[in-house]
DNA sequence: TTGAAAGCGCTAACAC
DNA sequence: GTGTTAGCGCTTTCAA
């Protein structure tokens, strides 16, 4: 409980402040074998921990970064967190925890607090429109700052890690699109979102490409949420009341709302992947975890997590990467709620 | 960028440094209305952030806190992270979080981390033996620890916050036994975690007290993953080809496990809860998602990572509460895995 | 190789 | 009501 500082240590030593500093810091020269190992000692003996405020306060640098998320209770963001906490620990560095629940306001605050920790550098999972304005806040104090899962204003001028939501998307659609006879239902996110924006444009896109007509693709807003997947599909069926459907794929632009559809399905008693093949995007846990268990488009979240917590630590110590955006794979899992990519006929399960 | 400290603005507002804090630190006393308005002028114009690092250092707190937790990614824990974080940024505090990974060593790692970050408090959510050396570290230095959804030694010493996993049980068993036939199968969790140990020996004690025969009951450990449960039934069922089974209900001490447990009978043809029930523990997001929707014991966790903050912070205000234990009530809630409490015949669908 | 001393940016007595 | 001053615990020149 003794709140020793370094002066104590110096004083039990008799040796000076700095001497101790040299050893605490592990400097190869300025300080005699001797007087090394016997500082060593007394700092073992009495186990002194030097303070990180005052360290930081002389050095300006606090080892410890920000790491800012929308909702840790979405299951995505764990593993996001998960991610960059085990890459920053690694090197030393700790990490503030900010759950802006969504809200730009709270994350306003959360980046003034930031600010005055004087974090060495933020990494930014953000959702929302006043997020440029508050990331220039950052940028101002000098604060090197990764965009992590969005972006914000012009791609090119921050640095980043994203998933190649194009690149997903159209794996997605090449693999649903091998049927001639396809008609899909493609569930989007909220237009707020950077990444759901991006899904959905893809989507467009490659119908363009394509030029498929106009019942080989109906494509339709969601939120993300559970709820919405239900209500959407179930409202489809409804109308529809006896077989086929006016669909038989979904594409939905998160596991969670394709869980929905996949309830809506069961509750009406449509086989799945027999008349409708379900696909979903993001691999959550739960996407293997049920049964059957959904097929859908990994990011690979952990990786973007190390990756961005690892891009921070270069900017940190100034080592700038010549290209400012991390484009991360998503890879396209079949599981159960798919049929095989050749035999349409039977369930195939990858993994 | 700036990087503009307390002398600056006393200089550009023409006053001295003590006063400008005084202002940023809403002292009522010591500075005359116009003085405090022009210096307020000057903070807003400028967009001061005073240094948390030399305030720290010059108060000797930090404004900000530890909180230990075994995983991020196992979907309980997010919830208790939140629920502290809420409590916490509502107060002005700051929060470090550790991923020990469920190892030791690491959560001994960021213990001393925190030490040298000079947190005013920790939350710790433990696994593992070596914890009590670790928890007395932070003790010898002062700084105030409450110890969440675990006990570490005798359990009065220490301030905590735990669920009563007895009248979680409890519950659970009266609910489970309202049937004379009933036929239960437990399977419990890892026995170097007290939440798992407290609910095994709750239900043995439970079984003693009622005096149930050996074919009532058949305790079995688990390890909380959800490829165990699915294992454990899979195994039993195999063994006794034809129905009846050796048991009509399976309670399971946490949600993942329970959900193997559905798989397994879903793929064996089992009907839920028709031929057996099943109850979980924990109530995960997952639970009401997956269909059935899980009957489980829910564990209040945002709440309790709340009231572990509230906790801290009291102690952290030197206003120690009488009681140690913060104790959470668990809840029944029962969902489409079982059959309605009084009528044993017809899924029975509370929420 | 070692030590003395001057800060880092703030707060808090204590004067005025 | 306001300013002066001495730290808080460390790092880091600069001398010795």
């Amino acid at each position: 409980m003794s709140k020793l500082t370094i002066s104590d240590i110096a004083a039990r030593a008799g040796v000076s402040k700095a001497t101790v500093s040299r050893v605490l810091n592990d400097r190869a020269e300025g300080v005699g074998p001797e007087t090394r190992a016997h500082v060593r000692a007394i700092l073992a003996e009495t186990g002194f921990q030097p303070s990180a405020m005052a360290r930081g306060l002389a050095t300006g640098h606090s080892r410890s970064v920000g790491l800012i998320i929308p909702d840790v209770i979405n299951p995505f963001h764990p593993l996001l967190v998960s991610g960059a906490e085990q890459a920053l620990s690694a090197v030393g560095y700790s990490l503030f925890l900010c759950n802006t629940g969504s809200n730009g306001a709270k994350q306003g605050d959360y980046i003034r607090v930031l600010v005055d920790k004087r974090v060495d550098g933020v990494i930014l999972d953000s959702v929302g429109f006043e997020a440029e304005a508050q990331v220039r806040l950052l940028e101002r104090e000098g604060i090197p700052v990764v965009l992590l899962d969005c972006v914000i204003g012009d791609r090119a001028s921050r640095y980043g890690v994203v998933l190649d939501n194009d690149h997903g998307v159209r794996e997605a659609m090449e693999f649903l699109f091998r049927r001639p006879d396809r008609r899909l239902l493609y569930i989007g996110g909220p237009s707020d979102m950077s990444q759901s924006v991006d899904r959905r444009n893809s989507v467009e896109r490659i119908a363009r490409e394509w030029r498929l007509a106009g019942d080989q693709l109906t494509v339709l807003p969601g939120d993300f949420g559970l709820e919405c997947g239900f209500r959407l599909v179930t409202e489809l069926i409804g109308k529809q009341s006896g077989r086929p459907f006016p669909f038989n794929g979904v594409f939905a632009a998160n596991d969670m709302m394709a869980l929905g559809v996949l309830k809506a399905l069961r509750r009406a008693g449509v086989s799945v992947p027999g008349e409708v093949e379900v696909l979903g995007y993001d691999d959550i846990e739960f996407a293997r975890l049920i049964d059957p268990p959904l097929s859908t488009v990994a990011q690979p979240a952990l990786e973007m997590g190390a990756a961005s917590a690892e891009l921070l630590l270069r900017l940190i110590n100034n080592d700038k990467p010549r290209r400012k955006t991390v484009v991360m794979k998503p890879r396209l899992i079949l599981r159960g709620t798919t049929l095989a990519p050749d035999d349409v006929g039977q369930t195939h399960i990858q993994e």
